[in-house]
This record gives structure tokens, C-alpha cells and sequence, in this order.
RNA sequence: GAGUCUGUAGCUCAGUUGGAUAGAGCAACGGCCUUCUAAGCCGUGGGUCGGGGGUUCGAAUCCCUUCAGGCUCGCCA
């Protein structure tokens, strides 16, 4: 389906045409000048030149041709050039019908689907999830959901960190404390208990009780590092245990996630991907695009035309062993194997941005990716306190996510208990649902690659620009059109059918026109990769809708064809904003 | 030191890719609830878009310069 501003676009383009101008002048925009204007379009002004004539008289005789045209109510040329549109009821008429037949509201999705691989998450195995994670969760589900709304076929993975030293830290912990256990047992050829020796709470607090130990005992260390020697060359016992530290991790990461709202396709990790090392290092090294520097295994990256030198990514420390890097691209030959990718997108912390340049150059380069494969970075921001300093607890310590959330969960229920009388039960639900938008639109309203400021008491105000605004104003229309049913004994299925007339008054028109704006805005979303694009989009909606709303009697209006109207034009409304909030990943109650 | 990002109202942020008089929300002040949810609506005040040059019909937006701050800069992830 066409978008409104293109359609419009074609018209004026015919009218520049039927004037003697070339058609591409007649890109149209949405007004910057809402008090004189819906629509504008500013070439006559960038035809000046062209045709060596005054803009003004390019404008004039344009708009001589579209005074005649059925679409437009408007149309005028104003001093230096500019062609200000309004377009007619019926033509926005026409246009919202069709949109509201259209089953992704005009968003055009791509015919051609392409293969997106979204690198999101960032937890770890083992540590629970902080505040620094809510971000990669929050920005990587919406992207997902976005690109998938725009038609791609894409693949979400958390790509969780279960490989390194902090395992063998955990597990040397654990014979300290269990010594007894068979897994530590060599000899020891039976099975293996099923359940894990450890709860996840008791995980959490062997972790950073044993990098504690480690960093204030030499041997302990020395043990540690033999502990995840042993596990990376698969010693029965310690696989084994290493099994179980993931499924007790695994579950409760899940258990997080879930209550965020996210959800993963892949739960690949760093240890999937460390089969597909050792051919790989040999390719690289045959084919010498590796050489050793400093006693280390690298691959120049630095090309012509850089403003710096870029270090060159290393592939095997100088002890022969992998890193972070060497995962990573071992990671995209995984993903070449079992997916074939046409773009793998990484949500990660914007400091980590000349890393990734690293990777990407060498993965290009070294034809670990096939041509043409897209390898995006989309770096986000700290997340900061109301100092503008990283956020911490109030001891200053790293804030549990979980912790976090509760915490809102928990200010939000007394809100609601203290504004309205409801059932204490119901009222936890909505608690839960009304939170999650505030914290995940509070996120995503900002652009993701600034640093911004998470400040709990705004949050948990819930006034203006906010994730409950949003959620207050679907609820108003839920209710109104709940009304509208019992009183007129409709169902559901008809409320689909009546028909919208054109808009009669301001706020009727303001907002079907904002209705409009949908298709552009996500599709602006999609390729920015910027949710905050859908965030403006839906803000902007609920005020043209609160307007209309304050303006007009919807079910005490006399004219049944006019009340019918209007309630149609509710129920897109709604599906517009429900399906808005679903693309940022969170969702709205029936009541609040 | 080099690179990079950021700088817009007291605070938190937008600004549709160069358009007209730079917009919201908080905070301040003033109105609107016997009528579809007042978590709302309407209004008032608040700006040298960090500073200075330039490009052009036209700049918050592009270029140069300068100031301030953040971040990064080979064996961590």
C-alpha cells in the first residue's frame, strides 16, 4: 500500500509536470507549520535555479493545476515558494479505509525477505542479570519485533557468556565446599546425579565469593585455571558439573527474560561456538591472513582512508589460547553453517564499538562472511542515576535487575491502590503491566546510542512522555468501546465493519491524519534501527486522540452513521497503538 | 596525545535527514470533573540550539575552528 505522503507526492508531481516543471520537484512532507498547513512541498524553491525563474511563480502556476485536483481542500503558494496542502475529507477519508483493511495498518513489507540475525541479551552464566543489561534486552527485543513486523525472517539470540575462567572459578568453589562429590571423583564411571548440587541463589553467591578468593590466593587461582582447562577439554566430572551450571543458570535467566518480555529464538553460547576454532584459526593462517606480532596471532584491519590507526584484531593470545574475538568470529562461521545470515546485528554497549570494527573488518576480509553480509553495530548508551553518573544502588553497589523491577512493580501497585479502589489481586497484574511500560518506553523513547538518565521517581510518576500515558489512553478507547457493545449488543466482528465517514471537525481530522503517520514510522524504525522513531509515532497519536476525545461526545452522538463513524475510527486508533506498544515490547491492561 | 560521540528552556528529551515563528514532558502559574477513566484536557511564562567563522535564497541540521564533557585506544569481556 501507498504511503500518504507518496500519494500526495504524486499528484503534486503531476501538477509540476502539467506545468512544465520536472515531476521529482514534487516530493511532498509533512508540514512544519501545523497553523498553516497539513502537507508541504518545497521544490519550486530548489526549481528556482533550474528553470531561472522566481520560486513564487514556479509555486503559482503548480498550484493553478492542483486547485483543480479532487484531493486536495487547499492549495497555495506562499512567498518565497513554498506550496502549502491541505488535503480534502475524503481524499484522507479514502486513505484511512484503506488503511484500516490493511492487515499491517500501510507498512510495506519487503518481498524480498532477508535473513537477520540479532545479537542481544549479553547475560552470562552464572551472574544474574543488572541494570546493565536492561538496555541490550529492552532495544534488541524491539529491533526484533520490528524488523520482524517489516518482513524479515529474524532470529533473536542471547548468545549467553559460558565459557572462560568464571566457570572454572565456580566449579573449583564447589569442590572446595563439596569435596565428597563424584564429580570431582576420576574414577568415578557411573551416572551422575540428575539435580545440580547448587540453587541458583547459592550460585549467585559462589561466583563472587570464589573471584574474590582467587584474586587474594595464588593457589586458589592456579586451581581455578586448571578447573576450566579441565572443563574446556570436556573431563568427564567437571562437563558434567559445567552441565548443571548452565540448566540452574539457564532456567532462571528465562524466568528473568520472560518477566521482561523477551524472548529468544537461539540460546546459543560462547561454548557453541568453540568447535568451529580450531578450523578456523588454520584458515586463517593458510590462507595468511594471520600472522604472529608480539608473540600473538593477529589480522591487520587497518585500511586506507582511516582517521586512526585501528590495532589489528587478534585471534590467539600470545599463550596460544582464544579470546573474546576469537569467539566472536568463530560465532559468524556458526551462524554462516546453520543460517546463512544476510545480517547480523549486534546490541551491545556502545564502548564497545572499535572492537566490533575489529571483528567486522577481519570477518569481511578474511571472507568469514560471504560478501555482501551485513554486519551491524547498534551501540547503546549508559544507562545513568539522576546524578548523570552510572546507575548504582543506594550503597553504590551494581543493582540487581530483578531488584530493580520489583522495585517499580511495588510503587506502581501502591499508585494504583491509592488512586482507585480495586482488587488487590488485579491490581498486581496491572502493577506488572503498567511498570514494564514505563521502564521499557523510558528506555526506548530515547535515541539508543545516547547515554540517558534512568530516574525512578519521573518513572514511577507516570506523567506525560510515557509508557502509561500510552497504556491511559488504549484503555480509554478499550473502555469506551467495550460501552459501545453492551450497549448496542454489537460484537467484536462488527465493530470492524462500520464505516468511517470524513472527518467533520479539527481534532477529527488531526487525528486520522496522525494515523497516517504510522507506515513512515516504522519503516523510519526499521532501517534507522531506531525504535524511538515508533516512540515518537505513538506519543504524538495519543495526544491528537486525547484532543479528539475531550472535543467530542463519541457515544452520545445522535446520528447513528456519525456514531458508527467515529467508533470505527477508535477501534483503528487502538489497533494502531496496541500494535505500536507490541513493537516496543510491551503490551496494555483492560484497566487502570 | 590520537580518535570518537555528545552539547537544544531550570531539569529530562524530540526535532521527519537543508525550510517558514526551534517543539514536547517535568517543574512554576492559571483554568476544566453530576456527562464515554482528571494517570487526562486547555492556557501563560521560559531559548544567542556551547562560542566563533563559512557554504546558500534559507543552517539546530552541512564544512572549518574553538570550548566543555563522556568514551575508546593489542594479549579483559
Amino acid at each position: 500500500m501507498e504511503h500518504i505522503l507518496d500519494l500526495i507526492g504524486d499528484y503534486v508531481g503531476e501538477a509540476f509536470e502539467t506545468a512544465g516543471f520536472d515531476r521529482k520537484l514534487g516530493k511532498v512532507t509533512v508540514s512544519s507549520r501545523p497553523d498553516l498547513c497539513e502537507y508541504q512541498c518545497n521544490g519550486a524553491m530548489a526549481g528556482a535555479k533550474l528553470y531561472h525563474r522566481p520560486p513564487i511563480q514556479i509555486a503559482e502556476a503548480v498550484v493553478d493545476v492542483l486547485s483543480g485536483m479532487d484531493a486536495f481542500s487547499k492549495a497555495e503558494a506562499v512567498k518565497p515558494g513554498f506550496i502549502n496542502l491541505n488535503v480534502s475529507p475524503e481524499f484522507l477519508c479514502g486513505y484511512i479505509k484503506d488503511m484500516s483493511e490493511d492487515a499491517s495498518f500501510g507498512v510495506m513489507k519487503t518481498d524480498k525477505p532477508k535473513k537477520v540475525i540479532i545479537d542481544y541479551g549479553g547475560a552470562n552464566v552464572a551472574k544474574p542479570l543488572h541494570v546493565g543489561h536492561l538496555r541490550s534486552a529492552v532495544i534488541g527485543e524491539s529491533i526484533k519485533r520490528i524488523l520482524r513486523y517489516l518482513g524479515a525472517d529474524v532470529l533473536g539470540d542471547v548468545h549467553l557468556g559460558d565459557w572462560g575462567l568464571q566457570m572454572g572459578l565456580i566449579i573449583t568453589e564447589v569442590k572446595h565446599r563439596h569435596p565428597e562429590l563424584p564429580y570431582f571423583d576420576e574414577n568415578f564411571t557411573g551416572e551422575y546425579p540428575e539435580d545440580a548440587p547448587f540453587t541458583i541463589s547459592e550460585l549467585e553467591e559462589i561466583y563472587p565469593t570464589a573471584t574474590k578468593k582467587s584474586k587474594e590466593d595464588e593457589g586458589y587461582k592456579a586451581e581455578a585455571l586448571d578447573a576450566t582447562y579441565r572443563l574446556q577439554h570436556k573431563q568427564r566430572g567437571y562437563y558434567a558439573l559445567w552441565k548443571h551450571i548452565l540448566a540452574v543458570s539457564i532456567k532462571d535467566l528465562k524466568r528473568n527474560y520472560d518477566s521482561l518480555n523477551v524472548t529468544f529464538d537461539l540460546w546459543k553460547k560462547e561454548s557453541d561456538a568453540q568447535p568451529y576454532i580450531p578450523d578456523m584459526v588454520s584458515y586463517l593462517k593458510d590462507n595468511g591472513y594471520a600472522h604472529i606480532d608480539q608473540g600473538a596471532l593477529v589480522v591487520d584491519v587497518a585500511e586506507e582512508g582511516d582517521t586512526k590507526k585501528i590495532p589489528p584484531c587478534m585471534i590467539l593470545k600470545s599463550d596460544g589460547a582464544s579470546l573474546y574475538n576469537t569467539t566472536d568470529l568463530a560465532t559468524l562461521v556458526m551462524r554462516r553453517e546453520n543460517w546463512d545470515p544476510d545480517q547480523v546485528i549486534y546490541v551491545v554497549d556502545k564502548r564497545q564499538e572499535l572492537y566490533f570494527t575489529q571483528v567486522f573488518r577481519c570477518a569481511r576480509k578474511t571472507g568469514i562472511v560471504k560478501d555482501g553480509t551485513d554486519l551491524r553495530f547498534l551501540g547503546f548508551g549508559t544507562m545513568n542515576g539522576k546524578d548523570g553518573k552510572p546507575f548504582k544502588t543506594r550503597q553504590g553497589g551494581v543493582m540487581r535487575l530483578e531488584l530493580l523491577i520489583r522495585d517499580i512493580n511495588e510503587e506502581m501497585y501502591r499508585k494504583i491502590m491509592e488512586n482507585h479502589e480495586a482488587d488487590p489481586e488485579e491490581a498486581r497484574k496491572t502493577a506488572q503491566i503498567i511498570a514494564l511500560s514505563a521502564i521499557k518506553y523510558g528506555d526506548l523513547s530515547n535515541q539508543a546510542s545516547k547515554d540517558y538518565i534512568f530516574d525512578v521517581d519521573k518513572f514511577t510518576s507516570f506523567e506525560g512522555n510515557t509508557g502509561p500515558y500510552l497504556l491511559y489512553t488504549i484503555v480509554r478507547i478499550k473502555s469506551i468501546l467495550r460501552k459501545y457493545l453492551s450497549e448496542t449488543g454489537r460484537t467484536e466482528e462488527d465493530i470492524r465493519g462500520l464505516k468511517i465517514l470524513p472527518p467533520q471537525g479539527d481534532a477529527e481530522k488531526a487525528l486520522l491524519l496522525s494515523l497516517t503517520g504510522f507506515a513512515p514510522a516504522v519503516e523510519a524504525a526499521g532501517e534507522e534501527l531506531a525504535p524511538h522513531r515508533i516512540c515518537g509515532f505513538l506519543y504524538q497519536l495519543s495526544n491528537e486522540f486525547n484532543h479528539f476525545y475531550h472535543e467530542t461526545k463519541i457515544l452520545a452522538e445522535e446520528k447513528e452513521a456519525q456514531r458508527e463513524s467515529y467508533i470505527a475510527e477508535l477501534e483503528l486508533t487502538r489497533e494502531v497503538l496496541e500494535q505500536g506498544i507490541d513493537l516496543l515490547g510491551f503490551s496494555a491492561p483492560e484497566k487502570m
